[in-house]
DNA sequence: AAATGTCTTGTAAACGTTTACCCGTCTGGT
DNA sequence: ACCAGACGGGTAAACGTTTACAAGACATTT
């Protein structure tokens, strides 16, 4: 069941068939009808393989993602591969968790089976992976957060926006004690999110003392455990801003363990606006990150390489902004104590 | 920097080349050195492509889901995809909705790609493209409500016994007013859940009148939607059975907005057990039904059916139980009325 | 010492396509 | 009637591997 065959059935040529399984147009329509003919007869199913071998392009894209499992990716993933489908692409997809290891091997292993690029949409250290894997004539596109990689699409998130928005937002509600719960320090993108934290509030004349700046882990049982160390301080935080959804779904849970009302006698505010946001309660006030406008920049980036190579050379760089949605998650603050202005504070 | 490049480089053969890099032991250690050295000079990165061409093994599964944005599924491609590396295999994934069109193109695209095999992890209408797609020769495994298919590997969930769990556990808490929120009707499984609930409601003498079956469409919404229809009734459930944890988390968000409590004034049950379960408040009862079971029996069987062909062709079948979980969501109804028996009831 | 066997390496075919190139036929112009 | 050109179709090489088979080197047996 392979070309030479229908060949053989249509009494044509290997290269006849070829043809017209490629619709090149210039074949008599009597000779296509017999290809095609026979090519339903035996139920014959392109070699897709043998394809990519002699034409060097195997239409398909890596996708490494690091945790699907977190509710941010799967919309990641569903945009990415509609768009692959719609292209006729297809999709090798990897959840790596934030494992530098993993990254590599799976990144390796899509080289292997050549595919046309990869997209490295992840939150993990990224840069130097990206850098080293440039050497490869495969397209690569990722989200940076350090220097410019050359040779690959950086894809840059400006999560300082958002999160002045979220900082503001929160002062003019009058809160003045605001907390902050981080990703994993080690990953690049966690430690952006709190410098652009720090800034933002020394920015609009507020201090975070370190004891307000406590580590999490992107999960929910992370933001639980949060706020029970948040909840122990001699003087608790009047509002907590988190470094994911899934941060602030735990916070607000342990909250109503706590009988701690929120938004009343807490507001709680999220990053990157997953889906689910807008359906716990109360709805979530978050910091959106377009998931679908990742995807969509990735896999442009992508294919545009593809399509003219010479262009990928010069690593191009695109930017994704997030920006505040306000839902139900914050409120005004209830008679909060000024906090002394410490000495550094710059007007 | 292929193969034969390599040969040259290291002045032996393209045979030897190619036992070396697949660690044959008969080789001399002497040139296996001499061709090692030159493939790491040269940054020697083997075409999978090729090589699966010769052997007809693309070390390639593909595992097709329904919706990768709802939370039951990301950890089924987890899983999978864990044992696909562990394996030494690569995953390509499609998320088709329950569209039989889209399903049947993308199992039609694996298969041009030579996959070694597919699963299908869905919730649509199943059978009949299995039944159709098993004449090629690649193994298949499902998962079926219907009768089995021949031919591939039939997963079957028995949806009966953790319903049945959940029907009688509500009846212990006194509950006879139970609604159910089906998923959409036209699938297939969903009808199969709906009939386990009829049975079991059944079975333990109660009756489900038609206005307490009402069908959703397995997401947030849809819970909302059905639970504002459920509230309309003169005479009220005292507690929903849903079939899947996002329509309970849809219920519980709008029994909050309708100030109804949740377990006191209403119990709700879910269905399948995603991890978020756990978190939402209150923490969920549900149907347990495990995502990473599900995965590995499909993954495992795949794996099966690629080392002895032979086997592939009886189809073997296995099943994968549901259990009831325990958490906070219910409680004792308090006054409830009870509802006449039908003229039907039985014993 | 010749014959046999074992062990390692090389040669070349094969996997299923695409495509550059060539060849034959037909059209139309002179 | 002959030739140029256009056009449709066939031949075969190429893509990068694996692997059956052959060949050569060397050890062992008679």
């Amino acid at each position: 069941m392979d070309i030479r065959e229908i060949a053989k059935l249509a009494r044509v040529s290997t290269a006849t068939v070829s043809r017209v399984l490629n619709s090149v147009p210039t074949v008599n329509p009597k000779l296509a009808k017999r290809v095609l003919d026979a090519a339903a007869l035996r139920g014959y199913v392109p070699n897709t393989q043998a394809r990519a071998l002699v034409s060097g392009k195997s239409r398909t894209f890596g996708l490494v993602v690091s945790e699907i499992t977190n509710p941010f990716f799967p919309q990641i993933v569903e945009t990415f591969g509609n768009l692959a489908v719609a292209n006729g692409y297809e999709m090798l997809l990897a959840s790596t968790g934030n494992d530098l290891k993993r990254m590599e091997l799976a990144v390796r292993r899509m080289i292997e089976r050549r595919v046309d690029g990869v997209a490295i949409l992840t939150f993990g250290m990224e840069d130097s992976l990206l850098a080293d894997l440039r050497v490869r004539k495969v397209p690569l596109v990722g989200v940076v957060v350090g220097p410019t990689v050359p040779g690959v699409t950086n894809i840059r998130i400006d999560y300082r926006h958002g999160i002045r928005q979220a900082v503001q937002h929160l002062a003019a509600l009058r809160h003045q004690r605001i907390a902050f719960i981080t990703g994993p320090l080690r990953l690049m993108s966690a430690m952006a999110r709190k410098t652009a934290f720090e800034e933002s509030m020394r920015e609009i004349g507020l201090y975070a003392p370190p004891e307000l700046l406590v580590e999490g882990d992107h999960t929910v049982e992370g933001g639980v455990a949060a706020l029970g160390r948040l909840v122990r301080l001699a003087e608790r935080p009047t509002a907590i801003l988190c470094s994911n959804d899934m941060t602030a779904i735990g916070v607000i849970r342990e909250a109503y363990e706590l009988q701690i009302n929120v938004p009343n006698q807490l507001s709680v505010v999220g990053f990157d606006d997953i889906h689910l946001a807008q359906f716990i309660t109360p709805p979530l006030t978050t910091v959106q990150m377009s998931q679908s406008e990742l995807a969509t920049l990735a896999f442009q980036a992508l294919l545009a390489a593809r399509e003219r190579p010479a262009q990928t050379r010069q690593s191009n760089e695109c930017v994704l902004v997030t920006s505040l949605v306000l839902r139900k998650s914050t409120a005004l603050v209830l008679g909060a104590q000024p906090i002394p202005r410490p000495p550094d504070f710059i007007s």
